[in-house]
DNA sequence: CCCTGATTCGC
DNA sequence: GCGAATCAGG
């Protein structure tokens, strides 16, 4: 597979839509995610937050020099390199303006069953889900994938949203944390310290 | 182990 | 230019 206009143009989109390399690898067919990631490289759109402030490179000296296998020759000192990369983004806002009718709020319900191994580190005693997390949610959820059930794998966020009863249902999708049946954002409501909401009085 | 992007360098 | 191999990290 060659890189055309049109694999390049969805390359650029998936890439600033914030998919990962290799799912844009899988989306394009015919190459993996290390193609991707050089090409995006080479189109010199590394940085998806396009706020790229000079890193300041600290630039790790590692001065092991003796040690039975060399394998590599160093990379070139690159002799001055101004980085005077001043590059005019224009920046596309966010725009992060979405009603969010309301979500159903569809509870989790199970606990996961927890392997046994994992005594929960210190909960932050929060009585509520943290409004940060909720929002996360919110917003992730306009990014989901919202795959069906049979959709789901073993490395798909499986937080239900919407009503099962309705044809307004679907699982989140997006890639799990390690070991976690649901997304990063997802994981932040999922997994509540344990008060919640005890003194409902309602 | 799963995954991420970054870099190098022979092709 | 391309991308596998590798590196570095979560």
């Amino acid at each position: 597979m060659s890189w055309t206009d049109e694999r390049v143009e969805l390359l650029k989109k998936m890439w600033s839509d914030g998919q990962s390399a290799s799912q844009i690898a899988k989306e394009l067919g015919g190459v993996t995610r290390n193609a991707v990631i050089g090409k995006v490289h080479r189109l010199g759109l590394s940085n998806r937050a396009g706020a790229a402030p000079a890193p300041a490179e600290p630039v790790k000296p590692k001065p092991e020099a003796a040690k039975a296998k060399p394998s590599r020759p160093a990379a070139q000192p690159k002799p001055a390199e101004p980085e005077t990369r001043a590059e005019p983004k224009p920046e596309p806002a966010p725009a992060a303006e979405a009603p969010a009718a309301a979500t159903p709020a569809v509870s989790p319900a199970r606990k996961q069953i927890i392997p046994a191994g994992q005594p929960l580190p210190p909960q932050p005693s929060t009585n509520e889900i943290s409004p940060e997390a909720l929002a996360k949610v919110s917003e992730v959820e306009k990014k989901a994938k919202k795959l069906t059930l049979m959709e789901l794998t073993e490395r798909t966020c499986k937080w239900p949203v919407g009503d099962p009863a309705t044809s307004d249902f679907w699982f989140c999708g997006l890639p799990v944390q390690q070991g976690k049946p649901y997304c990063e954002a997802h994981v932040g409501v999922a997994f509540q310290p344990m008060s919640s909401r005890r003194d409902r009085r309602r």
